[in-house]
DNA sequence: ATGGTCGGCAACCGA
């Protein structure tokens, strides 16, 4: 059966609820993860989600900082959220769909909002990059995060880090920026080839191709200058590797009204 | 080389 998947750096899921309604009005997805909701679990706008037609929800959220959500129209059968370098940070949260799901084998999904680091990218001077690096490699070492013996599983979020070269708009000018560093850039495909994870985005478009989710707000114009990174990201175990039969990248998300300097990233997969 | 913009929440911090 076909499972559709949203990802989406929301940031502020209260402000931008409307332009919430209007992608999943559009989309339609059955499971959209959102990052950076900046809302505790009991402000999460669940009521207006639940009339969209999304009644199950799992929520990590703080007040003011991060936060993680998943919101389906599928049900669940199991939540759990993870937190990393002894941090209360809400920076995971995962499910498990199965029978209720209509899915004949069990399929868990992690939703990660991965720390942005700051902007001097020496973790000796800037504790904000030591924990973004210590993040990504308890990432790597984290054995639930390791789908074994064909285990379904996806991986998506923001995982702020850009690690191809066509993932920036600049590799040369981006590898003494935090976000395209080759330290972060190593930890995060060490993170990936540790847990078998297949890139669903790349499988898709070539590395060749320029591929960009999210763009700065302090650019004049991000259309015209077009300096994106993708620091978004979709992962699926090997089981599934082959069961994306599309991804889209909604650009367009950029330009509405009060925009997230995010866009969606869609996957469906045959599972 | 520099500074440029957001959101939360009420000072700046995090991005």
């Amino acid at each position: 059966m076909p499972l559709t998947i949203t990802t989406w750096n929301i940031n502020s899921v209260r402000l931008r609820i409307d332009l919430v309604a209007k992608l999943l009005k559009a989309v339609r997805p059955d499971v959209l993860c959102l990052q950076e909701t900046k809302c505790p679990n009991d402000a999460f706008p669940a009521k207006r989600l639940a009339r969209l037609g999304y009644t199950h929800v799992a929520t990590n959220g703080q007040k003011g900082y991060h936060g993680v959500a998943i919101v389906s129209r599928l049900p669940f059968e199991a939540k759990d959220a993870r937190s990393f370098c002894d941090k209360q940070d809400c920076r995971h949260v995962s499910v498990t769909f199965g029978e209720q799901a209509g899915l004949k084998d069990p399929a868990t999904l992690h939703n990660f909002y991965v720390p942005a680091g700051g902007d001097e990218p020496d973790p000796e001077i800037n504790p904000k990059f030591a924990h973004k690096l210590a993040f990504l490699d308890e990432m790597r070492a984290t054995a639930g995060l390791h789908p074994v013996n064909g285990t379904r599983a996806i991986l998506v979020g923001d995982l702020n880090v850009a690690p191809l070269e066509h993932d920036v708009w600049s590799h040369k000018q981006m590898l003494k920026v935090v976000s395209h560093t080759p330290v972060e850039c190593e930890k995060l495909v060490a993170a990936q080839t540790a847990g078998g994870w297949v890139d669903a985005m790349r499988a898709k478009v070539p590395e060749s191709e320029k591929l960009y989710t999210w763009w700065s707000y302090r650019s004049a114009d991000w259309q015209a200058s077009d300096r994106g990174r993708r620091l978004d990201h979709v992962w699926v175990s090997p089981a599934i590797g082959d069961r994306v039969s599309s991804m889209t990248v909604a650009r367009a998300a950029r330009g509405w009204p009060r925009p997230s300097d995010h866009v969606p990233v869609t996957v469906k997969l045959e599972i």
